[in-house]
DNA sequence: ATATAGATATCGTGT
DNA sequence: ACACGATGTCTATAT
């Protein structure tokens, strides 16, 4: 039985980094923070450059059902026999180890992929926040900004602002309103409410989504919800501020 | 130019589910929840029998740079001429899209998985309440068990005990105690405190691993941190409750 | 290195 | 179908 390192940590200098396709019959083991087994069935191998071994089947969308995170080394136990499986251990720092059993091997490819230019994302929580701070006309006219990213003791609050009445107003911007963004909101009113420069701060919590619970909540504590339209923000605000 | 389907709607009667791995160069847009983008590079397209397609870089884990997930459709627009790239459009119900624009097919196969037996977990956070509902020596001598999942109006209590003293003690179970499982556990004994043939209730937050300022804030609240062993768990207790 | 917050989170379960 | 909680959450950011 021979050890065939593959791993970052076990690539030679001149190699190239690639990524290996394997479709096999396999069982899997993982130990580590759980336990979980595979039981035996034709699945994919993926094992990218980064030395993470993933394994997929036919289904659970992008997910696979068993996997290890880089960094990770993998050793593969190539058969003694033809008969013997192949097994794949794959180990990381932690302690964690996968097991792959292979029982028969259908397909085994490796690729060069080269340089990842990387993924250019619009429209996530912080995209939502800069597109608000200069809609302050969403929240109300005569509404104005005090600052994003009001600093508190236990973390920055999204956008401090005032409204027409020169009330100060923390608000928690998220994409999808759940019941932890009120208790976070509540910590932070808490916090302001004891700085007799401010107080009374009152709260909304504007996302472009709202879990039933976390509008019941934050209604029930005071708390004013705010549906923010993602198309809408990108507009310029038609409150007399433009300078056409 | 011609369509060919080939997600599970598409896909004919006698024909097989069957897993298509192409390697090719291609560029990807995502227009959804966000937008997204991914320039020019050498990548994975792994497209699964339910449909779902998903891009794999040569890094970042097991996690695609960007997906569909199923329910969802590809149409494969074939190019007219060798220099024109292939585009694969993916769509779900709900208005997003995947777009992918294939410069250089690289590696294109297909291969039939079979049933799937499915993956068996063991340690996770049913497990921890289970185990720990049979070792309440765990908590302290003389603990009795009243009942798991006590039911409440905002859902229900991982276990209801009762101390050495016969007063009730809520006990929250969480793989990771964090900020927001203290809040949790909070609400409950809020409620369980209105119960007058209850309270007074104390609570206890029981998890393998505890944030520091979960423990920080539930000790705040009055509220035990105890540390699970899931080793130690499986053993049975030591307290004389035993047969042998 | 550690802790915190965001995510196209995904996934299973109960109503 | 919808909502909610768990996840081997993972990942990027700030301290």
């Amino acid at each position: 039985m021979s050890d065939r390192g593959a791993g970052r940590g076990a690539r030679g200098a001149g190699e190239d980094a690639l990524v290996r396709l394997v479709v096999a019959r396999c069982s899997v083991d993982y130990r580590g923070r759980l336990a979980a087994h595979l039981p035996i069935a034709t699945r994919l191998l993926l094992v990218k450059a980064d030395g993470s071994v993933s394994v997929h089947s036919d289904g659970s969308a992008y997910k696979p059902l068993n996997w290890m995170s880089p960094p990770c080394a993998l050793v593969e136990e190539v058969p003694v026999t033809d008969v013997a499986p192949g097994v794949w251990r794959v180990a990381n720092r932690g302690g964690e180890e996968l097991v792959v059993t292979v029982h028969e091997v259908l397909h085994d490819s490796r690729h060069e992929f080269g340089a990842e230019p990387g993924l250019v994302k619009d429209g996530v929580e912080a995209d939502l926040q800069r597109l608000l701070a200069r809609r302050m006309d969403v929240l109300g006219p005569g509404w104005r900004l005090v600052r994003r990213e009001y600093p508190t003791a236990i973390g920055p609050v999204d956008l401090l602002v005032r409204d027409a009445a020169d009330g100060t107003v923390a608000v928690e911007v998220k994409r999808r309103a759940e019941i932890d963004g009120v208790e976070q909101l509540t910590r932070y009113l808490e916090l302001l409410n004891r700085d007799s420069l401010l107080a009374p701060v009152s709260g909304i919590l504007a996302a472009q989504e709202f879990r039933p619970q976390a509008r019941v909540l934050a209604t029930d504590r005071g708390i004013r919800c705010v549906v923010l339209d993602l198309d809408a923000l990108r507009e310029l605000p038609d409150d007399g501020t433009r300078l056409f």
